[in-house]
DNA sequence: CCCAATAAATGAGTAGACTCATTTATGACT
DNA sequence: AGTCATAAATGAGTCTACTCATTTATTGGG
């Protein structure tokens, strides 16, 4: 007998996981993720402190999970919005202020959110998701710089990284965390320019 | 009556901080630094555990004091080593090689050093002085860059903020852990390629 | 030399992320 | 329905970085 909804088991998990979601991001948003506690999630969401790390291996893995939609959001909008411009620098801006303004949202989730990336520990789970999430960023700035250059493809994915490293540490460099969104990307779109044009 | 030495509360002070850093030094160089409790360090360098963090606000700031001198030693190798090439990209790998080496000494370690210095928060101490090195190496490749390629200072410094980004991004990088130092060195030397020829 | 002022050291205590032995719920099979 | 096997949930307990009220040491002045 299978019934169109999967079992009890499954959509209880499904809705477990939901309500620690939601829990994460709107605590997250409210006070950062240095001062919510995980028992406050777990409170939050109606559920054991250990339940909470049934669903997310760590507090980290917990931010990531709150956070991977809106990354893949901002993705898919930078698309579309690249799409259109013709100009190299501009479409890269474009492609990427999407994303830089979700980072920014709240900085210091930000700025956590690309710790755990890089320096996070679990190797499947939500940050395998986020790590998904940049390098098919990445690839869509090599697909950028190969149409929009004429740069051969293996130049082209140098470029990118070249170009997702430029934007990494404009998002989490200390010095840069009283700087707005837009600021940000003109920063970066210097930066851009300077790799990607002759002198 | 002034003495050639500081006073005792001076001395006593001085010791122990020798005492910590070489009690860090040692254990993190042998467990790693995540395999080495605060407490440990305390034992070993023989005094308390609320003594330790007198000296060191937290167990990142602890690694920093450990490792600092190390990086300042590898700037100056580096220094020395790319004055006598004239190509550009070869006399930033001289320059970049030795730190990339110390860097290496120990993953773990290596990484958490670099993820300390951008993401953690202690606004003076060991955490300053990694900054100011990271600061002056840029400069280092800055003046690399702006004598043997003849470009101007402005661009000159875009490209060593970039240089220092992709450097960042390659020790940091979770798929690179498995690297050498060389293999790492040649992967950042394509990349230094790429950026700083016309194409 | 003694005393007050100040600096440094101490270690028991706290907070918060995470674990794990036990309990509870679900599903499968008769 | 009843029984077993298995998956999931639970929360008391652990570990460890870090704090802070108390104690101890040093110094400079009378």
């Amino acid at each position: 007998m299978q019934t169109e909804t999967a079992g009890r088991r499954e959509r209880n998990k499904l809705d477990k996981l939901e309500r620690i979601t939601s829990a994460a991001r709107t605590l997250f948003a409210e006070k950062g993720v240095s001062e919510v506690t995980t028992a406050e999630v777990a409170t939050r969401a109606d559920v054991a402190t250990g339940t909470l790390f049934l669903y997310a291996k760590t507090k980290g893995e917990l931010l990531l999970l709150a956070q991977n939609a809106s990354y893949r959001e901002a993705h898919s909008e930078g698309i579309q919005a690249a799409a259109s411009k013709k100009d190299c620098v501009a479409a890269l801006i474009s492609l990427l202020a999407p994303i830089v303004r979700c980072n920014r949202e709240h900085v210091e989730n930000g700025r956590t959110y690309l710790q755990e990336v890089v320096f996070g520990t679990s190797i499947e789970g939500y940050r395998s998701e986020a790590i998904e999430l940049m390098t098919g960023t990445e690839s869509s700035v090599a697909e950028i710089v190969a149409s929009r250059t004429g740069a051969e493809s293996t130049r082209a994915a140098e470029l990118a990284h070249v170009v997702m490293a430029i934007m990494f540490l404009s998002l989490s460099s200390p010095q840069n965390v009283d700087l707005t969104s837009d600021q940000l990307l003109s920063a970066m779109k210097l930066q851009f320019t300077t790799v990607l044009t002759a002198d």
